[in-house]
DNA sequence: CATTTATTTGGCGAAATAGCCAAATAAAAA
DNA sequence: TTTTTATTTGGCTATTTCGCCAAATAAATG
């Protein structure tokens, strides 16, 4: 059956919430497990307010968990799927880049 | 190994031809076939200018392909893979809403 | 309690995206 | 060849997103 105007949007906010380099960086070195903010943010090389704000975006749509323990905040994948997310993503990749403009 | 940000550059632009509710719509809809720009303006309820854009900005992406044949354009997935591609969005897609903040 | 360290929040300007209208294009029909 | 139909493109404004800075918060340490 098709999907609903609500379902899409849903479905939305996820892939949204991974639709940016930065972002899609940060969960995929979460797939190598857990890091505190200032470890992402060595990684983005952005201001950490940035990095934070990218990193609250990802969580409150529900792809990223995480937890405080001493001064840090521990975040990590929320989902081990995205593994396969991100194997659906790579078939996707066109090798060579597309035309904009059909036929 | 970790992803480089040149890969998580062209991953993410494949994720964000997909971050919109309509052009989710769109090639949800599409995984029953081809449709033609009109039918796909009627589903979605927008100018028509508006869904073209979407759709060659989908297409560009590499999300989608199309045809032309006679008056019309016929768009269609250009990867089986969209399919298993939703199935992980929605394992990802949290059932009840998340907050902001953490802890 | 004051200070330090890690992180989040608020606010703002800059850049990107969205959606409409009108005009351009291209194939088919008259 | 003129007209009609389907689609794309250009241009414009409105909205959203991005990223920095400065200020706020919260736990740990002195």
């Amino acid at each position: 059956m098709p999907a609903s105007r609500t379902t899409s949007q849903k479905r939305a906010a996820v892939i949204k919430a991974l639709a940016h380099p930065s972002r899609l960086l940060i969960a995929e070195a979460l797939l190598q497990g857990e890091r505190c903010v200032c470890d992402l943010q060595e990684l983005v090389g952005a201001d950490m307010s940035t990095v934070s704000k990218h990193l609250s975006l990802m969580r409150s749509a529900g792809v990223l968990a995480c937890e405080k323990r001493g001064l840090n905040i521990y975040y990590r994948l929320a989902c081990v799927c995205f593994a396969d997310f991100l194997q659906c993503v790579d078939q996707m990749t066109p090798a060579r880049p597309r035309r904009k403009s059909c036929c």
